[in-house]
DNA sequence: CTGGATCCTCAGGGATACTG
DNA sequence: CAGTATCCCTGAGGATCCAG
């Protein structure tokens, strides 16, 4: 970034905020499920609710409105009836690829960790 | 790890319960700037107080416990009166540095590719 | 099928006061 | 200083029904 100010910190109040925006868009019980549904291909709304148990209409509409407004999913409506529309994930949410696999290698250390002691 | 069972995909649903747990690890408010906070040195309870902005004695105290509990700080109380109690990061809290560092630059990306459209 | 509208519950977190 | 105890409020998320 730009400027550094000279500091040795290991993460300055700046960077505090970029990874409170990294967690926001990924806030939420269902955000993650849906980000793997799709990243295994596209689907369907019935098809996503399908695919995660426990997921209700409603929130799976609400998480994919936001997914949406961030850009980490596509939505395609097809003019048909009944009405036709599939969601997919976007050069963005391939971004995340880095961070899920931080994050998933640190979980398993994480639970290593704490059932060793 | 152990088995793969032969599956492309993205992510499974054991990988996705580990970053659910990393995940849980730093959810609530105050976590990650407590961590920050003790990143940049050890602190007694008064002085991350003083340090973040906001933060309440009873969230700082309920925060503080579940990071111990997650083994991510750790808590040195010294016999004395007034008492002295001081905290610190541990291994565990370092291995954090990569989750940390890819969420950092993926947030910056993040509000870099909503800026943009 | 793809959702929107409504109502309800509960846990995260704020404010304040108190103790060893 | 280093926390606890209490009370309260908001918003995430569940359940159900309705509409184009």
């Amino acid at each position: 970034m730009e400027e550094n100010h000279h500091q040795d910190k290991v993460c300055t109040s700046k960077d505090l905020l970029a990874v409170r925006d990294a967690l926001d868009a990924l806030s939420g019980k269902w955000k993650l499920e849906i980000l793997i549904s799709l990243l295994n291909g596209a689907r369907r709304f019935k098809e996503i609710a399908r695919d995660i148990d426990g997921i209700s209409d409603r929130m799976l509409s609400k998480e994919l409105k936001e997914l949406e407004a961030n850009q980490l999913v596509e939505r395609k409506m097809y003019d048909a009836f009944p009405p036709v529309v599939e969601y997919n994930t976007t050069a963005h949410t391939r971004s995340l690829h880095t961070v899920i696999y931080a994050l998933k290698e640190w979980g398993y250390l994480h639970r290593k960790t704490i059932l060793e002691n």
